[in-house]
RNA sequence: CGGGGCGUAGCGCAGCCUGGUUAGCGCGCCUGCCUUGGGAGCAGGAGGUCACCAGUUCGAAUCUGGUCGCCCCGACCA
């Protein structure tokens, strides 16, 4: 391709509204353009990434044997009311008018389509297992698009779904996408780590997430350096906390209500008591399935809703407000505490093992000091209820665990079946009985992989594409267009990669060589070669790699098949490494 | 949905507080000259319903009210 026939609207200041680096650099590097909020155009070079990414999930998937297929994004609203999700996913569905009355929906995902369709076709046992997908163009009505193409209404998702027998099949099924992912992501170049989720609103029993570590990433990902637990903030479980001597002071004094008007939150009370965020409780009010329960944290800790919610054995919670609070308590927002409350109460771990702390005193202005749980109200028992932060114990080794922010591009579930029940999708067993199919979904955000390999990958200058993505592999640049030599051998060395399979940009601007290689910096493409009077005089050009400093000089002679061997060379090694981490995975899964 | 910010040429911005000729600047774009190994220089030029609607006024980019759009933080989120 000639840069001159191409569009490629490269920016040289950074739009305003562009934040996140990956929105800036897509933006800048004319991949991108914004049509409005969580809607975005892919230019050519844009798209050539997108679909680079695209053939690689292909054949990922179709190596891991499932079954590509195509399904309607409209979607009749009754599919979703069938499986309760009409009003589970609530405003994010995007609804539609269709004939002017016919309510249909937009798909944010396709596990209703996929089960309507398996409960018409599959019919016996020996139909399964089955595994089948498509790269498809997802619509959720997300109240707040952000980060260019990292969250948007309208988005590429690869989405596959898997039909079983049994657990036993699911399980195959889960492992065989587990893997397949993997292979993606490494191929894909993109780093990754994968962690353990919770499952959301979409149900099932066992989740995995892969996620880039990034700045600009929405998730929370905890992570021992030590073991390799990683998992989803939402999910991170935290370990018992290394046997703290506690100090039980000989003769404790009694526990003992005092005034704080006006004072409702920790902050405020424990500044206002001289007391440490870390030696105060604080009662949260939940409604659990429309009951009233309470949770008691430690001040300075931050209460972890699914953890309440398995531990209620509920099916949905919500904080109360404050209405439902004092009718369930008698006692105003901000001056809860746990000594004689009447609803259930589930302690934090973390709360039992303090020898003295400040807590509400359930009633207007009061907080109660010198409270010593287990002598001024019960423990029945304590759970592990709070979001796990920075140093806490990891849940298997003990050793500190790290926080960062993770961007979620995979993710697996196993559903069983609560699809196929839902929508009555069975098959009949070698017994002739009906049995519901067991289900898993597994989905991979196109899009994100492209932004979160801008966001793990780029410089001052701009994208530093992975071989594997980058819109073209080659770009050359010849530095006088209008001289014949430096054409004729520019022309030469194009056609011959390009008779070899390469991708190659030529950039035949008429612009000064500065010009030229700001908007190849900015464009990221792997591998540059420059064509020059000066050099060419001495029968020499110039290769330089997108994320090495240096440059080096070969022969003008034979350059395509040197450039073409250097190529090889490092989709090779591209190649070894996705072979060992292979490897490594199947080493670890034996183990 | 709560809080904050912004909307003036393709991009980045000034002007608005204190209303007053033809609304400016930089980049980009077009033409010519010149230059050519890291975003050159000179000259000429094109490009704007000042987001939209209503009001105040002799007069509105500027003041008032409303609407819409976009961004950020939070809530939310397979």
């Amino acid at each position: 391709m000639r840069w001159s026939k191409a569009l490629i609207p490269t920016l040289k200041e950074t739009p305003a509204d562009a934040v996140a680096p990956s929105h800036v650099l897509l933006l800048r590097a004319g991949m991108i353009r914004q049509l409005g909020a969580g809607a975005y155009t892919y230019l050519p070079l844009g798209f050539r990434v997108l679909h680079k990414a695209v053939a690689i999930i292909r054949e990922e998937m179709d190596r891991a044997g499932a079954l590509e297929l195509l399904m309607p994004a409209l979607q009749p609203v009754e599919l979703w009311k069938e499986s309760g999700r009409y009003d589970d996913y609530g405003d994010l569905l995007m609804r539609l008018m269709v004939s002017k009355s016919h309510p249909m929906a937009l798909g944010p995902t396709h596990e209703e389509v996929v089960t309507e369709m398996a409960r018409g076709l599959v019919r016996s046992y020996k139909q399964l297992p089955l595994t089948v997908y498509q790269i498809q163009t997802k619509f959720r009505d997300e109240p707040r698009p952000r980060f260019g193409v990292v969250r948007t209404r309208e988005f590429l998702m690869k989405d596959a779904y898997s039909l079983g027998t049994n657990v036993q099949q699911l399980n195959v099924s889960y492992d065989a996408m587990f893997e397949a992912y993997c292979r993606i992501f490494d191929r894909c170049g993109v780093p990754y780590v994968v962690v353990e989720a919770e499952s959301g609103p979409i149900g099932g029993d066992s989740s995995h997430e892969f996620m880039v570590p990034c700045s600009t990433g929405e998730d929370k990902v905890i992570q021992c350096s030590s073991c390799g637990y990683a998992a989803n903030q939402e999910r991170a479980e935290i370990g018992e906390p290394v046997a703290a001597t506690l100090v039980v002071e000989s003769n404790p004094a009694a526990c003992q209500s005092v005034p704080t008007p006006g004072k409702r939150t920790i902050r405020e009370v424990c500044e206002f008591l001289g007391v440490p965020e870390s030696e105060s409780a604080k009662l949260l009010v939940y409604m659990a399935d429309g009951k009233p329960i309470a949770a008691l944290l430690r001040g300075d800790h931050e209460l972890n809703e699914a953890k309440l919610r398995r531990v209620a054995g509920a099916v949905a919670i919500a904080p109360a407000d404050p209405a439902e609070v004092e009718k369930a308590t008698g006692v105003p927002i901000g001056f809860l505490g746990p000594i004689g409350i009447k609803i259930p109460l589930y302690i934090d771990r973390a709360v039992a093992s303090l020898s003295r702390l400040v807590v509400g005193g359930n009633a207007l202005d009061v907080h109660t000091v010198n409270v010593i749980p287990g002598r001024d109200f019960p423990v029945p028992a304590v759970y592990d209820l709070r979001n796990a932060q920075e140093g806490d114990p990891c849940p298997r080794c003990g050793k500190a665990l790290a926080i960062k922010a993770g961007l979620e591009i995979g993710h697996v579930f196993k559903l069983g079946t609560k699809y196929s029940r839902a929508m009555g999708a069975r098959y009949l067993d070698e017994a002739g009985r009906e049995v519901e199919i067991v289900m898993g979904c597994y989905g991979i955000g196109v899009n994100r992989i492209i932004a979160g390999a801008v966001e793990a990958s780029h410089d001052k200058a701009g994208i530093v594409w992975p071989l594997a993505l980058a819109p073209y592999q080659v770009v050359i640049a010849p530095l006088q267009v209008k001289n014949d030599a430096v054409m004729e051998r520019t022309a030469a060395i194009e056609h011959a990669l390009e008779a070899a399979g390469v991708d190659v940009l030529t950039d035949d601007r008429d612009q000064r060589p500065g010009v030229k290689f700001n908007d190849i910096d900015l464009i990221g493409i792997p591998l540059r070669v420059v064509i020059g009077e000066r050099g060419l005089k001495d029968g020499v050009i110039e290769l330089k790699w997108r994320d090495q400093a240096a440059a080096e000089t070969i022969s003008a002679e034979g350059a395509a098949e040197a450039i073409l061997s250097r190529l090889a060379t490092a989709m090779s090694r591209r190649a070894g490494e996705c072979a060992d981490r292979q490897r490594a995975r199947n080493a670890a899964k034996s183990s």
